[in-house]
DNA sequence: CTACAGCATTGGAGCGCTCCAACCAATAGA
DNA sequence: TCTATTGGTTGGAGCGCTCCAATGCTGTAG
């Protein structure tokens, strides 16, 4: 249980500690001789490096801290992909720590990856005030994904909701709906600039928007289709705020008898998992989530290395992804 | 960009380093006057401790490093929950990393993780080499979760798929059901001893098993289903590896023009939330995921405070979750 | 044969902290 | 009055490492 340090590995390689250090960092003024004796000594001695002592003298750190609010999402998942491709070809270590949607909790997440020094930090849509954010932007550089900031020192990177709405509100239009209902995210991340995009879109095509007031959830989506069909004012296709909330829609209808698409037509947001179940098979939006990961570590690292100091605004492009609960209204498929 | 140090809220507090020390660790020996005086100070400086220094000269760590093996699963989300929760009533942080279900990246995170010199740590359903977890058990404390092995010096915490599988074998005799197919998880983790207890049920209740080769995902599920069909040898009832697998098996089931669960049940594994869907609804069995973290941060932190040293094998007992994907056989509901 | 590069190698200082032995009143006991 | 004892406080050493200035060593030019 006792680990070998480098002291142990000049002993043993029969050359100074500082040697030892010069080969561990791959220095190249190390003569070829001296290089294989010390990796020999440790690997032998099954020596690795003490990440903190190592920062602790060079004064500075490989490692980027993320702060990922809900581990459930998957969402964040591929996000974290997308900067551990990034971070792993420069060299760079990440820790990833977790507040569980709550913003006590996240505030203590935060406190911890902050304790360990980290080169700069990545949050995912973080629920902690701005203004803890904006103090900790003082210590170290900070990057938003999934949430957005004025603060100059904080780099974000989010999708363009408004114009994902759009997209599924022109496939919607261009099969021949008129009558197209948006089952609102309400308060959830996101959801005003979604609901900003299918009011605009609507208009655009001279079309009355309908907004019904939503949630996240399934559950909540099977509502939201409930209280329309008691109302008579069911639609011939339905915009949801996101999957969860668009799979409780097809089960809601489903359950009154109606067919999806034959009778109406279903648009999810955030093309999870659950939404490529040949069961579920949503059409839905496509956020590149991968891409805002890459885009979040490349920011980042520019910070790190004082490359730049002006913030920098991803706004990135979702797409379509048309499946199997779509089709031209009234069965005319 | 530049954090202030003990040294610093010293000079302000009018103290030596060493008694900030003191108050900064919570020391009962300090004079009321002094710790506020210290408390003060820090805060005006917007002082926070300097974790990795602090363990390097405590030659502690109050840290516990999680490997997770797959972030995109929800399975382990609910895991850390439980980790999350009993390492921070105990005083301990956890820093997460993630190997991408690859061997190799997962080395990599495991070397990562290690650098920071971790009191323990803890391993959610790895796909690394035996003996790779050997030789770091070696170094620190680490427990299992997901996976066994037989090195005394590891801790493991599993289900009991054989139990599992039982029950859910139990429920469709229960039923009324004879006719149970088992659609097999092949190399997949914990696939055997599903296999198994579904074979033992079996035979306990005098019926024939069927196990149908399959895999963890809904196309592989769905194909089963077809096969079964063309053969003609397609049951009443079946229990599939995983939620994923079953959810494909209804998907094809209902292509077929067959109902469920009128004209066959399906049973999952897994409770994942795809099951609890309203759409889904999903008759699965549970494991206690949250208590699986909270064992094993519990194991862990006995063997980081050298309380025990034989290790320990927990195995959890699932339980039965019924939805709306099994009733009796034939329609008779 | 000396001088001077150029290169590989080394000891020592120091990163921010903890820990320990020593210290310093102030009070208690003899 | 002198010595113990106690509670609060302090300087110094050292954790494992990096960085820097200095050192030794070749080989080549003068």
């Amino acid at each position: 249980m006792v680990r070998p340090t480098m002291e142990d590995v000049a002993l043993r390689a029969g050359v100074s500690r500082a040697l030892v250090s010069l080969v561990m960092r791959g220095s190249p003024k190390v003569s070829e001789m001296r290089r294989t004796a010390v990796l020999k000594a440790a690997e032998e001695l099954g020596y690795s490096p003490h990440a903190m002592a190592r920062s602790l003298a060079s004064r500075t750190s490989t490692v980027l801290g993320v702060m990922v609010s809900d581990l459930h999402n998957a969402f964040f998942a591929e996000v974290v992909d997308g900067i551990d491709e990034v971070a792993r070809e420069q060299g760079f270590d990440i820790i990833i720590n977790t507040g569980g949607r709550s913003p006590a909790r996240e505030r203590r997440a935060l406190e911890s990856l902050l304790s360990f020094r980290p080169a700069g930090l990545i949050l995912l849509s973080p629920v902690v005030p701005a203004t803890a954010i904006g103090k900790a932007a003082e210590q170290l550089p900070i990057v938003l994904v999934a949430r957005s900031s004025r603060v100059s020192t904080v780099d974000t990177v989010n999708d363009d909701g408004e114009q994902g709405a759009r997209l599924a509100v022109d496939h919607l239009v261009s099969l021949g709906h008129k009558r197209i209902a948006h089952l609102d995210g309400g308060e959830g991340t996101q959801a005003g600039p979604r609901r900003r995009g299918y009011v605009t879109a609507m208009e655009a095509h001279g079309l009355a928007p309908q907004v019904v007031s939503s949630e996240y959830t399934d559950a909540a989506g099977a509502r939201a289709i409930r209280s329309l069909i008691a109302d008579g004012s069911l639609p011939t296709a339905i915009l949801s705020c996101n999957d969860f909330n668009a799979v409780g829609a097809i089960s809601a209808l489903e359950d009154a008898g109606l067919r999806v698409p034959a009778d109406v037509s279903v648009v999810g947001y955030d093309n999870t998992s659950l939404a490529a179940l040949r069961h579920v098979s949503l059409t839905t939006i496509d956020q590149p989530r991968a891409e805002f990961g890459r885009l979040a570590a490349l920011a980042l690292l520019q910070r790190v290395r004082d490359e730049r100091t002006d913030p920098v605004r991803h706004l990135l492009n979702p797409s379509l992804v048309v499946r199997n609960t779509t089709a031209p209204p009234g069965g005319l498929r």
